[in-house]
DNA sequence: GTGAAAGCGCTAACAA
DNA sequence: TTGTTAGCGCTTTCAC
């Protein structure tokens, strides 16, 4: 059985394809009679609008890109989550990309991306430079996340990390801690993200006086829960101590909790620790999780907002725009009270 | 600067479309010359092909649909992760489709679906019947993920989820406990996963000889951490004790230790754990998560292999597969020694 | 080995 | 208010 086409509609309703055009997409000048019977037509075929034709004839595809290099990991699928849900408010459609967090899958995603494929693209980058970005770019709408220096040419929303780090730093600080390490980031060239966030946390050691120690600054091989675990728990088998952690990302204060707990060193009352993110389970982690918040919402939105200006042929200079952050304090780093 | 299309190429090289199109293609019968000429004319133009036009010409988009409840939902994102990675391995994008576990969602996903979108359908279904599903979808090919009666004639992967609780009951059962609990089923009309789950913890119990207690059930308002612990607080609270608790999921595990924890009640000492879906948290929870451990790999795999071969034009009755499990014995219920 | 031309299904400018 | 028609960019017979 042969798809059912504009045409045969048309001809089964004796009227020309416009009509039928006009009827599917509610337009309002057409008479109820006519109306009545192409609605009769459309009902009997069972006629579903075919998007590839749609699209080559208008140009718009009505689908959005969202890249960033791992689903999986709680960040990224919370955000997925709200950018999937206002981009269907919004009428589109959203393809997920991920790039694995190599240089070679942002590549291959800005590189392959078809003409026509998408309307617009979101990209959480991470190593790979946002000129290169913008350069291979310069046809599809996009809109950049995330730390890093976006160029001038391309929009781009991010929180100011090293604010928020600062703020949960000197929330351990007025907790009265003093030997305050930093752990997660990764061991070999820190993405923009580690770097701003560990530029946040000197800042406010600085501001209180406390000299940076280099040795309380504990890396791990990746960006998981698990790396941040093994070298935590290796750093304090040596013999390394400190009363508090800011951790990269949640995910990092997780493996801390992990790595504390086995050693059985109490959280927080011989270490606090702070994370990054909120990811759902940082209430749910024993103990909960005192950690920045972005505005995870109002990144969805405004990176939305840019791109449906830019698809709207919007062609000015590059905005840049920031999201908020709040400190939520758990038990993990609870208030000084 | 306009787009540059196929015919642009032609005309600068001098050649026709097809000869053009057979370069691009990398077909193999052109001429060393005329393949360089054209190259050339490739390169020098920056030709990028479109792809609604391919879509239109060829009928295949290229492009898969994901579809589910909620992708932070960290059984579904780290399944994303998966399917998505596959997927582009054989050569197709991702579309994520989330339906908010609703009806409404679900019907949306089903029959919103325009032709050509998509060339094939991965549906986690919860509340639609797969009858329903079954109709609307007779044009496009589908592939049903998890519990539930899938009609005749569409595929579907699932994994045992009877066997799998019953395997997980066991080993509570053979660490000596008799009390047992299920949690964090839907409080109302439970969905057919969390039939099946329900049932093989029956089973297991049945088997030996422990009668099942309808006071050790312990549904939830809602299939998420929050509300399991919320539940199962609440009937701590009120003087319910058990010695284990088989939890609908890991997420309702997570809640489990929580409302546990905060009541001091010891885990694995007097209330052992298990969940399901193994997600990667399970092994940072503190104590860690014994848990079912779906074959999601293959589930990822089965259900690309259903859906390419549909695709290719397989046209019989509905396959339906199973995908194995094993138990991942970890902290909140050990192996019995 | 290469070219010409007829679609793929839909939209939109222009007529009527 | 409705119809006609020329594309949108690519693929693909079928000649040459």
């Amino acid at each position: 059985m042969r798809r059912i086409r504009l045409e045969d509609v048309a001809r089964h309703a004796g009227v020309s394809m416009k009509t039928v055009s006009n009827v599917v997409h509610d337009y309002p000048h057409v008479s109820p009679r006519t109306r009545e019977k192409v609605q009769r037509a459309l009902d009997e075929l069972g006629y579903r609008p075919n998007a590839s034709g749609r699209r080559l004839a208008t140009g718009r595809s009505g689908m959005l890109a969202l890249a960033f290099s791992d689903v999986s990991m709680p960040y990224f699928s919370e955000l997925a989550r709200l950018v999937s849900n206002e981009a269907s408010r919004r009428g589109y459609r959203l393809l997920l990309e991920q790039t694995g967090g190599t240089l070679a899958g942002e590549r291959a995603i800005v590189s392959t991306m078809e003409a026509g494929l998408v309307d617009g693209v979101i990209f959480q980058h991470s190593v790979m430079s946002s000129t290169e970005i913008a350069q291979h770019r310069e046809d599809v709408p996009l809109v950049l996340l995330g730390e890093g220096h976006a160029p001038v040419s391309v929009d781009h929303v991010m929180v100011d990390n090293v604010a928020a780090t600062a703020t949960a730093t000197r929330h351990l600080i007025a907790l009265g801690r003093r030997r305050i390490g930093f752990a997660g980031h990764e061991e070999e060239s820190p993405s923009a993200t580690s770097g701003d966030r560990l530029m946040g946390y000197q800042q406010a050691l600085e501001e209180a006086g406390i000299r940076v120690d280099m040795s309380l600054l504990l890396p791990s091989k990746s960006v998981s829960a698990h790396e941040a675990a093994f070298s935590i728990g290796r750093a304090l088998d040596r013999g390394l101590r400190f009363d508090a952690l800011v951790c990269r990302d949640d995910l990092a204060a997780i493996g801390a909790l992990r790595a504390l707990q086995e050693r059985g060193i109490d959280v927080p009352g011989t270490v606090a620790v702070v994370g990054w993110d909120d990811i759902s389970m940082a209430s749910f982690t024993h103990p909960s999780l005192t950690t920045i918040a972005p505005d995870t919402e109002a990144i969805a939105n405004i990176a939305l907002d840019m791109l449906e200006e830019r698809i709207g042929g919007y062609d000015g200079l590059g905005r840049h725009r920031i999201a908020g952050f709040s400190l939520v304090v758990r038990e993990s780093a609870p208030a000084s009270s």
